[in-house]
DNA sequence: CATGAATGAGCTTTCATTCAT
DNA sequence: AATGAATGAAAGCTCATTCAT
C-alpha cells in the first residue's frame, strides 16, 4: 500500500523525538530555561519550527518530556546501584561523581524547579514531576539503609538522609552552571564522608583511592535501560 | 526646596524602592519567576506600571536589585553569627532553622540561578551575583573553622565545607517551593549533625533541645543592616 | 493623586471599546468573518494590535461582544415595536424595512451562525448566543399574537410564526452580502403579506403606500436604549 | 495499458473524488467550516494528506467543488419537481420536508455564505456560486407560477416568491445547525401555507395528511443526477 | 511624580501546501 | 499513486518599555 517502509518510518520518528529532546536539553543548557525558545531548539535540532510540532504538541510537552526521561533514567541508574553488591559508601561516591561530572545535569535540576514553581505549567505535569522525584528517593534510601546496616552510614531516617543527599547534590549541581564558576573545589569523597559514621570515617584509609573508571560505571548504570 | 524636604524626599524614595523590591519578591514567590511580570509587581506594590519605572530602569534591574539586597542582607546575617560568642554548632543550627523557615527564601535561590544562567541577563550582573555568593561563603567558612578549632566540626577545607553546607541548604530550599510538597521532614539539627565530628555527636546530649526563640535571633541578625 | 482625570479616562475607555467593536463589525463586513483578523481590526480602528488587547482579552471576546451588543440592541428595538400602539402589520413592515436596509446586518447573521457552529468557540458563548436569539423571538411572537387578535395575521403558534419570520429575514440578509448580488428585488411589504390573513390582504388597499420615514422610526427604536 | 484499464482508472479516480467531497462535507458538518482542515478531511476519507492533493489542487478547490456539486444536485432535484405532474403545494411541501430533514444541509448553506463573503476566495468561484444560486431560483419560480395558474399560490413575481421561499428554507436550515437547538418546532406544511392563497388554504382539508414516503421521493429527485 | 494607554518585537502554535521516498 | 515529514507564512497573544497627559 504505502510506498514507504512503515517500520523504518517509526524508527525514524522515534529517533527524531529523541533528537529533539536532546537538542532541547542542550539549548536549555546553553541559553538557560527562560531564553530557550522553540526557534532555538529547532535550530539546534536542525529542523524547521513547524516540524517540531509534528513530534510534540507544545513547548511544555517537550520540556516535561525531557524532564520525564531524565528522571526515569536517573531513577533506573540509582535503582541499579541499590541492587549491586558493593560498599554503600562506594555507591554514593559513584553516584556523586557520575552526576556531578555530567555537564548538562544542572539543566535537569533547573527544569525540575522551573516546572514545579511555574504557575503557568499544567498542574498534572507539576504533580507528576514531584511524584517522580519523590519515588526516586526510595532506592537512595535503600542505599542509606544498607550503609546503616553495615554501620558505615550515620543513623536516622534513611529517607530523610536520602533527601539531604539529593538536595546537596542538586544544590551543588546548580553552582556548576556554566558562565561564572564558583572557585571552590567539589570532591565527591568529601561529600560522601558527610554521611559516614565516625568508625567508618576513622577506619577508612585510602578507601576512595581505589582506582576505577568511575564514569564508565555510572554510565553503565544509566544505560541499564 | 528646603534641605529638610530634599532629605525627606530621598527617604521617601528609598522607602518606595524598598517597597517595590519587597513586592517583587512576593510576586515571584507567588507566581514563579517566569510568570511574575511588571504589571503583577506593580499591582502588588499598589503602584502604576509607569511609576515603577520612575524607580527602576528595567525589570532586570529590579530583579538583580532584589537579589543584591537579599545577598547583602544574608551576608550581614552570617557575618553577624560568625562574630558572635556562641557554639559554632548552634550558629549553624540557627542559620539553618532561620533560613528554612522563612517562606520566600526559595525565591532568592531561584533568582540566583535564573540570573546566573539566563543568557539575556547583563554579564556584569551575573558576575556580580556570583561574586557576592562567593564572598558570602567566607563568614560561613569562618564558622566552620571555629568549629574545627573546638573539635566539633569535621575536618577539611573550611570553605569547601561552607560550600557544601550552603548547597545543601539551597537544595532543600528549592524542595520547599510551594505547590507540591515532598513528603519528607526536614530537621535542622540533623542537617547540622552531618557536619559534626564523631566526638561532638556522641557527647551531644540534648544539645539542640535548648529552648530559644530561634526566629527572633535569626531575624535580629538579618536586621543588623 | 492621579494627574489624569479618572472619569474622563473611563469615558475614553468605553468609547474605545465601542470603537473597536464597530471596527470589528466593519472589518468582518468588508473581509468576511474568516479573513477578519486582529491586525485588520486594529488597522481599521487605527490602533496597534497590542493595544486592542488592553480592551479585550481575546479575538473571540471581541466577536462575541459584537454579537452580544447587536442582539441586545435588536431585542430592544423589537420589544419597543411590540409595545407600540400601531398596526402589527405596520410593525412587521417597519422591522423588515429597517433591518434589511442596514448595510452590515448580514455580518451579524454570519457571526451568529459562525459562533454557534464553530467547534473551537467556548461552549458558554455559544449557549449564550443561542439563548439570546431564542429570547428575542418573544417580542416578535407578541407582535404576531397582536395581529392574530386583530385578525390580520394568519393563525398558528405565534412563536413558530415569529421563528419563520426571523429565519426569512435572516435568510434574505445573507443574500444581501456584498460582492455578488442576486438580481431579485426584495420588497418588505411582500414579505409581510406572507404572514397576513386573506381578509387582511384583500382589504388592504394601498396600506403600505403610506409615506413615512421608515428608517427614522426603526432607528428611533434602536436608540431606545 | 488497455483502453479498458484507462477507463476503469478514470472511474476509480472519479469515485475517489466523490469520496473526498463527501468526507469534506461530513467534516464540515462535524467541526464547522472554520475548524475543518485538510488533515481532518483526509482522515475522514481514510487517505493521506498528500494523496488528497493528487485529486484537488487546493482546499478552496475542494470546498467550491463540494458546493458546486451540491448546487447542481439541488438544481436537478428542483427541476425534477418542476417537471412533475403534481400539485404545486405538494411539490413545495416535499422540497421543504426533504431539505430540512437532511442532516448536513446546513453545511451547504454555511459554505455558500462563506465562499461568497470570504475575501480570500477566488472571485471567479464566488461569481460562479452566486450565479448557480440564481439559476436554481428558476425552477422554483416555475413551481410558484404553476401554483399561481392553478390559483393555489399567492400572487406576485414568481421569482421573488421563489427567492423568499429559498431564503426562508436557508434561514431555517441554519437554525438547525447542531450544538444548541432552538426550541421551536418547524412544520413543513406551515411553511408552505405562508405561500398559499386564501381560497387554497380554506379549501385545504387535510391536504397534507396524505401519507407518502416523502423522503423517498425527495431522495429520488436528488438522485436524478 | 503618577497614570495606564500605546507600542512593537517576539513568542507559541497552526496549517495549507510541497516533496522526497 | 501514496505517504506523512517538512516547510514557512501567518495567526493570536504577551509584555517590557515608553510617553502623553
Amino acid at each position: 500500500m504505502s510506498p514507504r517502509n512503515v517500520e523504518k518510518d517509526m524508527q525514524m520518528r522515534e529517533a527524531r523525538i529523541e533528537h529533539i529532546l536532546t537538542s532541547a536539553l542542550e539549548t536549555i543548557a546553553k541559553l538557560g530555561i527562560d531564553s530557550a525558545n522553540i526557534k532555538d531548539i529547532a535550530r539546534e535540532a536542525g529542523l524547521s519550527v513547524g516540524n517540531v510540532y509534528n513530534y510534540f504538541k507544545s513547548k511544555d510537552d517537550i520540556f516535561s518530556e525531557v524532564l520525564l526521561r531524565g528522571q526515569i533514567s536517573y531513577g533506573k541508574a540509582i535503582s541499579g546501584f541499590a541492587g549491586l553488591d558493593m560498599d554503600p559508601r562506594e555507591k554514593l561516591y559513584e553516584i556523586s561523581q557520575g552526576w556531578l561530572s555530567t555537564k548538562s545535569n544542572w539543566a535537569f535540576t533547573i527544569m525540575l524547579q522551573s516546572i514545579r514553581t511555574n504557575q503557568s505549567v499544567n498542574p498534572e505535569i507539576k504533580e507528576a514531576a514531584t511524584r517522580r522525584f519523590t519515588e526516586n528517593l526510595r532506592p537512595l534510601a535503600d542505599i542509606m539503609r544498607q550503609g546503616q546496616t553495615k554501620g558505615v552510614i550515620v543513623g536516622g531516617d534513611p529517607q530523610q538522609l536520602a533527601f539531604y543527599y539529593v538536595s546537596l547534590i542538586q544544590g551543588l549541581t546548580l553552582q556548576l552552571a556554566p558562565g561564572y564558576e564558583i572557585p571552590v573545589h567539589i570532591e565527591p569523597e568529601n561529600i560522601v564522608r558527610l554521611f559516614m559514621t565516625p568508625a567508618s570515617t576513622a577506619a577508612e584509609t585510602g578507601f576512595f583511592a581505589v582506582k576505577r573508571d568511575h564514569k564508565l560505571l555510572y554510565k553503565k548504570m544509566f544505560d541499564m535501560t
